[in-house]
DNA sequence: CGATATAATGACCGCTTGGTCATTCTGCTG
DNA sequence: CAGCAGAATGACCAAGCGGTCATTATATCG
C-alpha cells in the first residue's frame, strides 16, 4: 500500500464536503426542482457559504448532474442485486418492482429529482440526450436480459424483451409516483403482487389472442417480431 | 334567442385573443417548462405586447393553468370517444392507448406540459394537490368503468378495476414518453398491439399463479381483494 | 510564535423576469 | 370630422439569483 495511498487530510475533508453538498443538493433539488432551487439554499443546507460550493462544483448544473448520477448509481446497484437474487423470472419481476419502489420511498427527494429530470429531458430539446438516455437505458438492461433468459428457458412465451422490460419499468414508475403523492396508508407488497401477477399472466405461455374479435387489424401480426419493439434504439 | 345573445364584437375579439394566448402558452410552456418560459415570449408568440397578456390572464400561473386544463379537456374528450366506440373490452384497451398516444403526438407541446405538470405535482409539496388530482383521476375513470363492466360481463377475470386502469394508463404514458424522445421511426400500432395484448392476456380468465414457486409470501393472497388496490383514494 | 499557503466566506455584480401603469392607438358614435 | 372610451403598448421597477473575488480565517511548518 505504498504508492497511491494516503488519503491526505485534505482529501478526507474534501470528500466529506462533496458528500455533504451532494446530500444537500438532492434534498433541495428534490423539493424545489432545478429552477427554483437556489445555490444559497444548498450551501446553507450543507453548512457552508455559497462561495464554498463553487470550490467543489463548477456550477449549479454540475452539482445537479453529480447529485443525479450518485442516486442513479445506488438505484442501479439495488436493482441489480434484486434481480440477481431472484430464483426465477416470476420473482424477478416482483423483486425488480419491490427493490425500486423501496429505494424510491427511502429516497423521496431523489425520486422527485428523477421524475423532474425525465420531464426535463422530454421538455428541453436535445442538449445532451444520448448521454442521459444511456443512464436510463442501463436501468432496464438487466431486466431485459432477465426477460430474454426466461424466454429462452421457456418460462414465458416469446416476446420482445426490450418492450417487456420497459413495460415493467413503466408500471413500477407509475406505482411509485401514485403512492408518492397520495397521503394515505398503503401496502406496497399488495400493489407489487397485483402488477407482477398481471405481467406474469401476460407473459405466460398459452394460446394467443383467442379470437374474441377476429376482424381486428392491429392485433395479431407479431408475437415474434423481436427487435423493433418499444425500446428505442436511438441514433 | 333574445336574452343572452349577441356575441359583441369585443367578445369575439376577446375570445380570439384568449385563444391565441392559450396556444402560445402551450407552445412556450411546452418547450421551456414553467420556470424558463417567459411572459415576454408568450406574448410575442401570440402577437401581442407583454402588457396585453395581463389584460386576459392575471398571472403567469393563471395562464399556465388555463393552458393545461384546455389540453386536458380535449384529451379527455378523445379518450372518452375512443372507449365508447370500442365494441368490447379488449378493443377498449387498444383504443384507449391509441387515442391518447395519437393525441399526444399531435400535441407534443401539450404532452411536455403534461409531463412537467405531473412532475411538478410530485415535486412541490401539496399546494393544491387534490384539485389537480381530480383532473388526473378523471382520465382513468372511464377506463376503470370499462374494466369493471368487462369483469361483470365475464370478459376478463375479477380484478381491482382501479388498479388495472392505472396500469394501462401508465403503460400508455410510458409508451408515449419513450417514443417522444426517440428520434427514429416507429410503428405506433405495433407498440399498442404489444402492450394491449400483454394486458389482455394478463386479464384473461384462467388458472391463477400456477405454482411455479409455491413458497412466495407476497403472491397469492388477493385475486379478489377489490377496493384497496393501487388507486389512491386520497383525502 | 511568526510566516506562508490554502480554504472559506459573503458582499457584490450583472442580468433576467414577473408584473405595472402612464401613454398611445383604435374605432365607434353623434 | 371631433371626441372619447376602452384596448394595447412597452419602458420601467423591484426582486431574486448564479457566479465572482477581495478579504478573512485556519492550518502547517520552521
Amino acid at each position: 500500500m505504498p504508492t497511491t495511498r494516503r488519503p491526505t487530510k485534505e482529501d478526507v475533508l474534501s470528500a466529506y464536503r462533496r458528500n455533504a453538498l451532494l446530500g444537500a443538493a438532492i434534498r433541495v433539488f428534490g423539493e424545489r426542482g432545478f429552477d427554483c432551487a437556489t445555490m444559497e439554499r444548498i450551501a446553507e443546507e450543507a453548512d457552508v457559504a455559497k462561495g464554498t460550493t463553487y470550490l467543489y462544483y463548477d456550477s449549479k448544473q454540475s452539482i445537479y448532474d453529480a447529485a443525479l448520477s450518485s442516486g442513479f448509481a445506488e438505484l442501479d446497484e439495488r436493482t441489480r442485486e434484486a434481480i440477481d437474487r431472484a430464483p426465477n423470472f416470476r420473482e424477478a419481476i416482483s423483486a425488480f418492482m419491490t427493490a425500486r419502489a423501496e429505494y424510491f420511498f427511502e429516497h423521496r427527494d431523489f425520486f422527485r429529482m428523477y421524475v423532474a429530470a425525465i420531464a426535463r429531458q422530454i421538455t428541453s430539446s436535445r442538449p445532451r440526450a444520448s448521454e442521459f438516455q444511456a443512464v436510463v437505458d442501463r436501468q432496464t438492461r438487466r431486466l431485459e436480459q432477465a426477460v430474454a433468459r426466461a424466454a429462452a428457458r421457456r418460462e414465458i412465451r416469446r416476446v420482445d424483451s426490450a418492450a417487456t422490460a420497459v413495460a415493467i419499468f413503466d408500471l413500477t414508475r407509475g406505482l411509485v409516483a401514485r403512492r408518492m403523492v397520495s397521503t394515505g396508508e398503503f401496502d406496497l407488497a399488495e400493489d407489487v403482487a397485483f402488477l407482477s401477477e398481471l405481467v406474469w399472466r401476460g407473459l405466460r405461455k398459452g394460446p394467443g389472442l383467442k379470437a374474441q374479435d377476429p376482424g381486428d387489424k392491429t392485433i395479431g401480426k407479431r408475437e415474434k417480431g423481436q427487435r423493433k419493439g418499444i425500446r428505442d434504439r436511438d441514433t
